[in-house]
DNA sequence: CTTGACCATGGAGTATGGTCAAAGGTGTAT
DNA sequence: ATACACCTTTGACCATACTCCATGGTCAAG
């Protein structure tokens, strides 16, 4: 199909290294749909999503590990977990608010540790 | 003084190893008050609430590094810059609250993934 | 004065999450 | 057909944050 994609495609679209995508593959997080005549690795679209969940609950805090797990829930059939994940997902994203924020303030932090002996106030 | 602590009273009081102590010393995050005749390190008893500081932090996502510079920061004798900090503190408390609700999500998701395919939903 | 718990230093080893490099095959444009 | 970008695998290497080990000194109790 015209809609795969080879790993350097997908590394592009979700802002990753290929290596990178390779080293979730053998950790077991992603897999591709299938292989080229070559043997190249060929992936649908919804992989960038996928990637990019991954890099999401990275930044949340998530372990590759644990990231496995909500994949792996993500993919179950059951309507309920599914559920569940939405919501949790939506959780995720406050919390990554969270985060954001505090790293903004950490970024402050770091310039007023230069500036605070002597200067004004940046902020 | 009596108030000294060897680095194992410090380790025992503030949940840490002795090994990640001098790690963090290494890294010149904390430093003894002084050293005994015999070379032993001496803490004073804040040292217990700045481990417990660098591992509130660390829990946010802090890296060593940047705890570090947090440290230096609260040591800073510049009134404007201990306020910053001491919002700083609250708004990490904020955020470590919200993590924590993650992770207990977390661990329920965990749970879900092995209970969903064919059992009751234990939420 | 010896035993055992504690301390010191230096250096090696571990887990996580990548990142890079070597050696070689593929695919397409000129 | 040959350059060039892209793909393959295997395996080494990196930073962070510990953790453990070997070797040896210290100290309090019995």
């Amino acid at each position: 199909m015209m809609n795969d994609l080879t790993i350097g495609q997908l590394a592009k679209e979700s802002n990753v290294r290929t290596d990178t995508i390779r080293y979730y593959e053998q950790l077991g997080i992603i897999n591709p749909e299938g292989r080229s005549n070559a043997g190249y690795r060929l992936y649908g679209p919804e992989s960038i999503r996928t990637i990019k969940f991954i890099r999401r609950a990275k930044n949340l805090g998530f372990t590759l590990a644990e990231i496995k797990v909500l994949l792996s829930l993500k993919a179950s059939q059951t309507a309920t977990c599914r559920d569940m994940l939405e919501r949790t997902e939506a959780k995720i994203v406050e919390a990554k608010e969270n985060m954001r924020h505090l790293n903004d303030m950490h970024d402050v932090l770091e310039k007023l540790s230069e500036a605070c002996p002597g200067g004004d106030m940046p902020l």
